[in-house]
DNA sequence: AACAACATGTAATAAGTTACATGATTGG
DNA sequence: CCAATCATGTAACTTATTACATGTTGTT
């Protein structure tokens, strides 16, 4: 089980709205969803270059109205099918689906509320297991002097899903 | 500005609650905290040798009723001190005052209620920003073909925040 | 002249994952 | 005896952060 890098798709995904540079995807990522992930110039730079070079997006020299010029990287039809490809295969982290989402245009009709459905049933079962674990942390000390507070933090969850 | 070894932090807090073995704080982790971070052995048995090596934690093996010897650590009073200094420090990571949350027991009384306050408030803020990225997302197509989405996940987190 | 924002990049370091190695005990 | 669970650990590799280097353009 190779590990998936995200990375290398939050910016396959931001491309796919349209050319960028890595200036721009920063400022986006950090604009849209500063509060779910962040991605820093040292990974964004290095990945476009390894990006062009596997042929999953093209470069172009851009002057830019500010500042020093600008390379505009563009998905290519190889970066679009891999990263339709990523958006089909099953999520394998918490907040995968979240991610996914965002690229949701790129997604085959139906695929996004398949996904959705399939999460929400997930999800119920483990509702009912944190309704079970509010009622055992209510009574007396089993788990602990933060007990307290893992029943704050069971109650934000249960609101959230 | 050094980097915060989050790792770190969840083993102190986890070992604030009582001795506990490698085996036993993974165990917890994937029962109690899944669904927000994870930590692999790969990473829990290292950093163990190297808050014993710190002073931070002291070692004991111990007989398991069920398979082969268990090293229990137990956190010691430099340890302790450790954890409640980061507990008190400013958060910088999203998702870092609902870690903290998770040790409350070892905060200052008032300090959490202190800190949900200012998240609260900085919160406040962002929902506002939220509520205009709605309206704006409504409007036509300045935003390409992932609109929708983003609206989708604008509204999962204003419900959320 | 100074500063903010624009713009790209790298090197050193730290952190995290995966796969592997080893072995005991219990229940079916 | 086999599988599951208990239990600890390491090596190879990948990924991520931070600090630094460099330089432009527009605003105050």
């Amino acid at each position: 089980m190779t590990r998936v890098n995200y990375t290398k798709y939050i910016i396959l995904g931001m491309l796919s709205s349209g050319p960028m540079s890595g200036y721009e995807i920063r400022k986006y990522v950090k604009e849209l969803f500063s509060y779910m992930w962040d991605i820093s110039y040292g990974q964004i730079y290095p990945m476009l270059s390894r990006l062009e070079e596997g042929g999953l997006a093209a470069m172009k020299v851009a002057p830019s109205g500010k500042g020093p010029n600008r390379k505009v990287y563009e998905l290519t039809e190889a970066g679009r099918k891999e990263l339709r490809s990523w958006l089909k295969s099953p999520e394998k982290k918490e907040y995968e689906l979240l991610l996914k989402m965002c690229f949701g245009s790129e997604m085959e009709p139906g695929l996004l509320a398949e996904k959705l459905e399939a999460y929400s049933r997930k999800r119920e079962g483990e509702v009912a297991l944190m309704e079970e674990w509010l009622r055992e942390f209510g009574d007396g000390q089993p788990y602990g002097p933060n007990a307290p507070y893992y029943r704050m933090i069971t109650l934000l969850g249960l609101s959230y899903f």
